[in-house]
DNA sequence: GTCTATATTTGGATAGAC
DNA sequence: GTCTATCCAAATATAGAC
């Protein structure tokens, strides 16, 4: 709907105003009053151009996941599964500690009422998918590895983001926890419990 | 201060009431109307409890951490090492996703203003202290590999909390992530580059 | 589309009586 | 220590003129 060619520019700049308003004031900092004053106009009138605050949020989201999966496709592949998953894991942590708001509202569950609409969650599905043909390439497939992983990413992620903010303390320890890990899922399985026949 | 027996014991149990409104409405949605109301009071009459609703926070705050500092205490040690890094990530997991409102307020920030006293810090800070000396028990002591570790740690937390939340989907890998991790920390260091003498 | 004016809600905090 | 009454501020959202 309201798909006017010109209203669309207009808002996508509205957006990326919004991010600069939560960059400074955090999330939950977002006030209809300061958008609009950073736009040169007044609270109601973004009502012109969105239904609701949520609905806000909701486009900043659609953004922030497109941004993802356009930047998930940009990482180069050389064959080597080390580095690969090694060059992976430095683009996923920096991608997310460079704009930790953008982290929050795609990765964590931060503001009270707000879910992302069914249209701009397919869109970080879609990332999330773009990751999993990635793991498969390089030959981890199964639930448990893929979950390690995205484990050690969001804790790599989280520390940078809580304990050295602006810093690189944990992005730095992205490669060597990529050879720990490809050690770990490329060894034989061993004093694993009997498996049972399903 | 306010040292009286009698008061400390109905704040101890006053804040027990705070832990109970947040895990139903979430951090953010700490209002001293429904914390009065859930003790048969005022609002205004917390004041002569508290100076103001970030000291709550913050009596909350010291509270969970003396709860972890306790119960890092009662982590058994058995000198194996393997074991005991496995037993000591699948409390600390526990302890984090079994109430997740107070790992957000120990070990996110999430509360606009709030940040903890210097008291209540110091308790967080001790334990932290605790876990240090149990790695450096085991062996671990150089910054890295403790970094390693934290966010390890913090990664099964928040991906177990944010995607799977009740559940143990990320609660059931921590001890093949430890078995992963020991084996990568004991294992001689190749290929590092060159280490200057400092 | 934008404005002014306003409704409505909510929540922290204070004053002062009892 | 607790209450009532109130202040103050902030914020979303709506109504209706222009």
């Amino acid at each position: 709907m309201d798909g006017t060619g010109i209203g669309e520019a207009y808002v996508e700049a509205l957006v990326e105003v919004a991010w600069e308003v939560v960059r400074a004031e955090g999330l939950a900092g977002l006030s209809l009053r300061d958008l609009a004053a950073k736009l040169g106009m007044r609270a109601p009138s973004l009502y012109s151009y969105f239904d609701s605050k949520h609905a806000i949020f909701d486009a900043m989201f659609a953004q922030g996941a497109r941004e993802y999966l356009e930047s998930e496709a940009e990482v180069a592949t050389t064959g080597d599964p080390l580095r690969d998953l090694q060059a992976g894991m430095r683009h996923f942590v920096r991608f997310c500690t460079e704009d930790p708001v953008r982290y929050q509202l795609l990765f964590q569950r931060t503001i009270p009422g707000f879910e992302p609409s069914t249209e701009s969650f397919a869109i970080s599905i879609a990332g999330l998918d773009a990751l999993r043909r990635r793991l498969a390439g390089i030959g981890i497939t199964d639930e448990r590895s893929v979950d390690l992983l995205t484990a050690i990413g969001a804790g790599l992620t989280d520390q940078q983001i809580s304990n050295d903010p602006g810093g690189d303390r944990w992005i730095r320890l992205a490669d060597d926890a990529m050879a720990m890990y490809f050690d770990h899922v490329s060894r034989p399985k061993r004093k694993s419990p009997r498996r049972a026949r399903t």
